[in-house]
RNA sequence: GCCACCGUAGCUCAGUGGUAGAGCACACCCUUGGUAAGGGUGAGGUCGUGGGUUCAAGCCCCAUCGGUGGCUCCA
């Protein structure tokens, strides 16, 4: 007879086996009234579920007791909202095939095939909403049923849905003896779906819901199956809620890196120039810039040297460094010189003997270069290296090119051609740990300084299975520790995920989330063994002996461009002074002020200072708001009181207020003093805001 | 690359087959105003591009380029 510990620890014994229903109802009508499901020893389950041995059980509401809403019962409802449109599509759509429905974490959605019928598209979306607002309103219960696994296959095999023969058997495969479908009200006659479940108890209990958008996924994820359209919703338990999520997401809309580069001028995408090509505008090259001074400022201090290379290099050149073979299909084509081509086309070789002959290096071209790993290498390669050179620092801003395919280019998060804050280091094997730890902590500190502190850490290991890794396996597992402990060391949770090394290397990653919710590489370490060998490098050591040196590639940034695309969206384009394009604006309350404002104006700029002056006939109010659209760090208000006094009265992004009044020569120092500190010491802060 | 949707003024968008619209931005004039839009006038578009249907196409059809959301991919 079960005895059922709730979440307070008191313990209810009954004599009977109940349902989390009957405990809830127990417990009080209010809980019973707003119960959506139970958690039975940490699992969730449907509220009518029998409990017939001891457990700890909770039951689960919209509503954690602490406030906000709680996880479990928005999992509940999507799910179960997962259910009702699949319902509503099957009846709009009878050719409509379902495959697989899970919740996300701000929604869910459903694969469904129309094949050989009509495609759903978003203009279906309000009938599809009506359809399921009148399967709400209907408020029928979810009903599980549940049949051994055999007779489960032999009805799924009688309905004659491939995915769902396909689910089942995974759910078999993963140990399920048994089958379960839910039917929305009664089984037999109501509509009905193979699932695990669990579910809210009837569909009057889906507070608020709205689909969100289509899109296309594969079967399994696998291009070469079913083409599946997925329609994408959300839900929550009140209008209240999905109306705040709603607004949510328009505010974050506002802080697109795509959106802002426009308002503020950071870069542009030309239609002429190609897709995924940045072309960085003065504002954004401005941003740029800084990031870039600041950085090579750190990379003095820890003993880097700085290179430049150019931006294409010899066939071969990625035939020995394994770029070429590995990723062709990745990178643009190969040039091939006039002569060569001339001398082709007269013997009649055709596109198709072409790409074979260069593949199998009887023809040399020239490519653009995917990585910039090869050229330092050659750098390193160019002179002879004593042990106690090592380890020697080649940096460099180096642009690469890569061939992406054109329907995941966007913004600047996924482009064709970047430039990395790129670096690799020759050194001892004896010195790998050490210099891992002096890449992490620039890592730290430029994310440190910026603020970013929302990322997580991914140490990309082989994929035992995959052949596309090249080298020793003993190199790769002395990579991979070395990986390993560097990372333990950053005080950072991190996860180890296989599959994710490059060819050459395993990896320590940083990843950030934008605006939407998608997850961007920046920042990587890799240590590899591997590309040393097949250009055979060496060091001569203490011994005499000529020794491999260990390469290790790191950019902290990842790409300027991918990586200011997320710091845009980071500081929702109010950069802080040291970054800002414009850092000052001066603004003369009129014409009777205008010589004091210049001469304001003269003395910033004088002092490095990005400022400019609204000379405009426009009233103070509409200076300020066309400054504030810009984003200005600082506004300088000047009017006769102030040219009188010789002072400013200042305003700052954000701060709906005059901040008060400082002199002049104060003004400017403490602007000069915010950008060389690097926002470490604030004139807003000062003033005491 | 695949699927869906979108492409109209510098920007944001309206315009369902019959002579292209609004707001903001821009230019000029009036206004000289102390902390998020003062008023007026004006200029600005071969409706992404190329074909087709039609007496007539921004609107319908096809192709193509580009964008967005996903999928797949990402050294």
């Amino acid at each position: 007879m079960p005895s059922i510990r709730l979440p307070d620890g008191s313990i209810r014994r009954y004599d009977r086996p109940v349902t989390a229903a009957e405990v809830a109802r127990d417990i009080g009508p209010g809980l019973a009234k707003a119960a959506l499901g139970a958690k039975v020893d940490g699992e969730l389950s449907d509220l009518a579920r029998p409990l017939e041995r001891d457990c700890a059980l909770a039951i689960v509401t919209a509503r954690k007791r602490e406030g906000g809403a709680d996880p479990d019962g928005l999992f509940l409802i999507r799910h179960s909202t997962a259910h009702v449109m699949a319902e509503a599509i099957s009846r709009l759509f009878p050719h409509a095939r379902l495959v697989y429905g899970p919740p996300l974490e701000t929604g869910f959605y459903y694969d469904i095939s129309v094949e050989g019928g009509r495609p759903i598209s978003s203009d279906d979306f309000p009938a599809i909403e009506a359809e399921m607002a009148r399967i709400i309103a209907e408020d029928r219960a979810f009903t599980r049923y549940e049949m051994p696994a055999a007779q489960g296959m032999e009805k799924l095999r009688a309905e004659g849905s491939k995915f769902k023969l396909d689910n089942a058997e995974r759910a078999r495969e993963a140990g399920s003896a048994s089958l379960s479908w839910y039917a929305t009200g009664v089984p037999g006659t109501d509509w009905e779906d193979l699932c695990r479940g669990p579910h809210v108890p009837s569909t009057g209990r889906i507070g608020a819901f709205k689909l969100m958008s289509l899109a296309s996924s594969y079967w399994k994820g696998d291009e070469s199956l079913d083409r599946l359209t997925r329609v994408y919703g959300t839900a929550f338990a009140t209008k209240e809620e999905l109306a705040a999520h709603l607004t949510q997401l328009d505010e974050a809309k506002k802080r697109d890196h795509r959106v802002l580069g426009r308002q503020l001028r950071l870069f542009h995408v030309d239609e002429m120039v190609g897709q995924g090509l940045i072309l960085w505008t003065p504002n954004g090259s401005i941003v740029r810039q800084e990031l870039q001074n600041f950085i090579s400022e750190e990379l003095r201090k820890q003993g880097y040297t700085q290179v430049f290379t150019p931006h294409i290099g010899k066939l071969d050149l990625y035939r020995t460094s394994g770029h070429f073979p590995y990723y062709r299909e990745s990178q643009y084509p190969p040039i091939v010189e006039h002569e060569q081509m001339a001398a082709l086309a007269k013997e009649g070789c055709s596109c198709a003997d072409l790409a074979n002959r260069l593949e199998k290096g009887e023809v040399d071209g020239y490519l653009l270069k995917p990585m910039n790993c090869p050229h330092h290498i050659r750098i390193f390669a160019s002179q002879p290296h004593s042990y106690r050179d090592m380890p020697v620092r080649l940096s460099e801003f180096g642009t690469v090119y890569r061939w992406e395919q054109s329907g995941e280019i966007g913004g600047m998060t996924r482009v064709r051609g970047f430039t990395q804050d790129d670096a690799h280091l020759f050194c001892r094997e004896d010195q790998v740990a050490q210099e891992l730890l002096g890449c992490l902590s620039l890592v730290k500190l430029i994310f440190g300084t910026l603020g970013m502190h929302d990322y997580r850490v991914r140490v990309g290991l082989r994929d035992p299975d995959s052949a596309k890794y090249v080298g020793d396996p003993r190199n790769w597992d002395k990579a991979e520790d070395a990986c390993r402990t560097a990372a333990r060391t950053l005080g950072v949770p991190f996860s180890e995920e296989p599959g994710e090394a490059a060819f050459y290397g395993p990896k320590i990653d940083f990843v950030v989330k934008d605006v939407i919710g998608r997850s961007w590489q920046l920042g990587t370490v890799q240590v590899d063994y591997n590309l040393p060998e097949r250009f055979d490098l060496s060091y001569i050591g203490a011994d005499n002996q000529a020794h491999r040196p260990v390469m290790i590639h790191r950019a902290p940034f990842g790409s300027m461009e991918r990586f200011i695309g997320c710091l845009i969206e980071h500081f929702a384009g109010a950069f802080p002074l040291w970054l800002a394009p414009e850092q000052a604006r001066v603004l003369p309350i009129s014409e009777k002020s205008a010589e004091y404002a210049r001469g304001l104006h003269a003395a910033l700029a004088g002092a490095g200072l990005r400022a400019s002056i609204d000379e405009s006939n426009d009233r103070i109010q509409a200076k300020i708001k066309s400054a504030s659209e810009m984003k200005i760090p600082y506004l300088a208000v000047v009017g006769p009181r102030d040219a009188e006094s010789r002072r400013v009265s200042v305003r700052a992004f954000g701060i709906e207020a005059n901040l008060g009044e400082v002199g002049l020569d104060e003004f400017v120092d403490r602007l000069v003093r915010e950008h060389r500190t690097r926002g470490a010491e604030t004139l807003r802060g000062t003033l005491g805001r």
